[in-house]
RNA sequence: CGGGGCGUAGCGCAGCCUGGUAGCGCGCCAGCUUUGGGAGCUGGUGGUCGUGGGUUCGAGUCCCACCGCCCCGACCA
């Protein structure tokens, strides 16, 4: 595999690959031992934990809590509510033992499970928490005025899937999931939009991604759910990648659980639920949106270091001045900025530059003989242009404004490619034809048929995205572009991961 | 689970055909010299050659079995 000297395959070649290259060469993850987990290194951490701060923070905004509900289920739950058994069930990992016993493998010594800790009842390790969360809710929820709730959990959750591929599908992920439960189905409804907006305004201000909003059809509808919602995000290959997903759960839960609350008007009335979530696939969605051949590339309000300082020097007697001088500009900048001074001997400031690039630090400020005449600093930006100097005097305004522009840029960027590569077709053998060659979204009027839907992605491995909230009125008085019925709706196809 | 590939130092690999002292590059450690885009020299550290069995005076190399990983097809945020 042909790869840059900084072992990381160019995008061109493989995109796939490279992507895992990024990823290593940036330390964000590490393989697991357990085949389809991974180890979130911690500068892939602190990526998440920047996400969970700007959420958490959005999600207090619009009126939730926080709260924790077990990692494990008893099994029974999972089969309350029809649908989401159906859903799940097939990728389910379960405790059935409590206790190991130490016994001879091949002559050495081992552990098994001790038969006589079989438990009872299998639990199983969450896939999704609605069915606990809902078991809860029913002994929380008795009057209109314990309406309505509003929970969030940041939680691990396990999926044993087949295909696995770090941060965007692993067996065990890292996520956060908001259950609320409402006294009427309107409101229910404008709870799920309005977490799809916190989405969408999130991943456009922390994430710099642009995303379309839509719904789900009824066979990527989430398991257990009236109507599921979705940002659909664009990789730089034109794949898709959901990247949240929020949930009408109308009364399903409610019903499964038993969960009824009094209303004003003296009736008991099963509640209204939704249900939404992120999960650390949004990691590898920044990755994959910005990053490029030299590696990570991160928008400033997610990079664990936003400016970096690169001191040069020659002989002890300059490198000690340039030093404390670069610690000035350190300690200028640290109220405000993620910043890092690398006063490290030993490698020369072109190893450094490639270091930090390889890591995603937004801005690099190097500080040399001829900046320190001069009270200023050079900086160079990750995503490219000319390096430029800029002065102390006003420094700490110039820093947030290289960054805001660095935002800016990769948000454009985005915009642009998603623009460029939404592809409005009228027939299936335009589809078919420009799908390899041109990958991208591909706006088509659609007849919603859930037989044809599965016949288009057995055909084209092409999966119906969603039909976006925004310009459905498009569809009135065209033809499906496959079968040639009335359309129904505008719908977006694409590969996806 | 079906098809293909691969297991040798932290990483990337050679050695296997044709059995005979386990090697190379990078990294890592120490010292000295270096520092405006990947530093140089010197010295060093690091291995149950995936596991188990067999053949042999002798196995990384040959034979058998097993295990694991990666890629491609059956699930999904």
């Amino acid at each position: 595999m042909e790869r840059t000297p900084l072992g990381i395959t160019p995008r061109a070649k493989d995109y796939s690959q490279w992507y895992l290259d990024v990823l290593q060469a940036a330390e964000l993850f590490d393989y697991s031992p357990v085949k389809g987990c991974m180890v979130i290194r911690p500068h892939g951490y602190a990526i998440w934990e920047a996400m969970q701060r700007d959420l958490d923070r959005r999600f207090k905004e619009t009126g939730h809590q926080n709260a924790y509900f077990p990692l494990f289920i008893p099994q029974s739950f999972l089969s309350r509510e029809a649908e989401h058994v159906e859903g799940f069930a097939k990728e389910c990992a379960l405790v059935t033992h409590h206790r190991l016993r130490t016994c001879e493998v091949d002559g050495k010594r081992g552990v098994e499970p001790d038969p006589e800790s079989m438990l009872e009842e299998p639990l199983v390790v969450r896939p999704t928490s609605e069915t606990i969360i809902w078991h809860m809710y029913r002994s929380w929820i008795d009057s209109h005025r314990d309406l309505p709730l509003l929970i969030n959990q940041w939680a691990n959750i396990v999926r044993w899937e087949m295909k696995t591929r770090p941060f965007l599908r692993t067996t065990e992920f890292l996520w956060q999931e908001g259950h609320t439960a409402h006294a009427t189905a309107e409101e229910a409804v404008e709870e799920t939009r309005r977490m799809l907006g916190v989405y969408a305004s999130f991943a456009s201000d922390m994430l710099a991604l642009p995303t379309i909003p839509g719904v789900k059809s009824a066979s990527e509808r989430f398991a257990g759910a009236v109507d599921t919602y979705t940002i659909e995000a664009m990789m730089q290959n034109g794949w898709a990648l959901q990247a949240g997903t929020s949930h009408f759960l109308g009364q399903n839960f409610a019903r499964a659980f038993d969960v009824t609350f009094q209303d004003t008007d003296g009736q008991r009335k099963l509640v209204w639920a939704t249900s939404w979530g992120v999960s650390t696939r949004l990691v590898g969605a920044v990755v994959m949106a910005h990053s490029d051949d030299v590696g990570l590339v991160l928008p400033p309000a997610l990079a664990p270091i936003q400016v970096v300082i690169v001191p040069i020097w020659k002989g002890d007697d300059e490198r000690s001045r340039i030093l404390s001088y670069a610690a000035g500009v350190r300690d200028a900048l640290a109220p405000r900025f993620r910043v890092r001074l690398d006063d490290r001997e030993g490698f020369k400031p072109g190893a450094k530059y490639f270091e930090w690039e390889r890591k995603g630090v937004p801005l690099r400020l190097e500080v040399g003989p001829r900046d320190m005449e001069k009270g200023s600093v050079f900086a160079a930006r990750r995503t490219g242009g000319p390096k430029a100097p800029m002065a102390l005097d006003g420094l700490e305004e110039a820093v947030a404004g290289a960054l805001d522009e660095i935002r800016a840029g990769l948000y454009e960027a985005a915009v642009r490619r998603m623009a460029e590569r939404t592809h409005r077709v009228a027939t299936f053998s335009e589809f078919v034809a420009r799908l390899e060659a041109e990958a991208g979204f591909f706006l088509v009027p659609w007849h919603d048929d859930h037989a044809e839907e599965a016949a288009v992605k057995e055909e084209t491995r092409a999966t119906l995205r969603a039909y976006p909230l925004e310009g459905q009125e498009e569809a009135r008085g065209r033809t499906c572009f496959r079968t040639g019925r009335p359309a129904t709706h505008m719908a977006i196809f694409a590969r996806a991961y």
